[in-house]
DNA sequence: CACGTAATGAAAATGAATTTCAAAATCAAT
DNA sequence: ATTGATTTTGAAATTCATTTTCATTACGTG
């Protein structure tokens, strides 16, 4: 797949080497649609890395969000949470409070206001967050 | 002031008790517009309550966050700020990434889009964060 | 002012994330 | 393929923010 080839494109770059339990992380990691803690990915790698460490997986997360091929996610849980990036697209997310599942949203609209109100403080903008919480439609009543 | 009694107000409806440490706390930190981390609220108190713990200030600031006179802010730098709530005011952030400054901003198309996004999506909102991220005017170059 | 309850603060505990270090693995150059 | 310099791994220790514990002290209602 593409991506794991950029991934290893840029340990080459880096000087960095490709391990068995890195390229296993990257592999199964990039090919999920997925917002994982590092718990719930540590346990999927458990399965096909029975000897993998936290440490590894943290690591290796690192280099995923370096290399632009993660991001971070902090939905106010108290742990960070990782997700694939897919196509390059960006999205925002909507987080129900009680059931915690977590819901993609795209809004060009808000995207463009977000730049000119960057723009109109004289700051440039690199990247954001916006979250939004609430109930989700099962969850609320 | 008013939000004093209002931290008054919301400890002696929830029966719990007014004491010195947390009105001293209470009274500096809402006079003030800064977003304090626990570090530095706690090195400000001690100067007026030198006898004060660190799990008093935590113990507090849930309190104010509680009550409403205070939100809790969280800018990836891996520990959480507070801010007071002035006059109800919502606002989002932007945050530069080199000097850490923290401006703030407020953008109701950007609030009304958000609650269309949610009402599209079947979503009962409570509440949304929005961080910007980039270099200030004084930063980028 | 006495009593029941709540709050305090020092220290210990927790939990996420990072670091340490000895052993193992990678990979470029032979 | 073998060597050898260098990096990586993983278990354990460490760090750091935050929470909890618990004996002592303070609050405030009756």
């Amino acid at each position: 797949m593409n991506k794991e080839k950029n991934f290893q494109g840029y340990l080459h770059d880096k000087g960095l080497k490709s391990t068995r339990q890195r390229d296993d992380i990257a592999s199964f990691f990039l090919q999920k649609d997925k917002h994982f803690s590092v718990e719930e990915l540590y346990h999927e790698i458990k399965k096909i890395e029975p000897q993998i460490g936290y440490a590894t997986v943290y690591r290796t997360l690192k280099l995923l969000v370096e290399s632009g091929l993660a991001t971070k996610c902090q939905f106010s849980e108290g742990f960070t949470r990782f997700e694939p990036v897919h196509e390059g697209k960006h999205h925002d997310h909507l987080v129900c409070l009680k059931c915690g599942k977590i819901i993609e949203f795209k809004n060009d609209k808000i995207e463009q206001l977000q730049i000119e109100v960057a723009r109109e403080l004289d700051f440039e903008l690199t990247n954001h967050k916006c979250v939004l919480y609430g109930y989700c439609s099962r969850c609320k009543d």
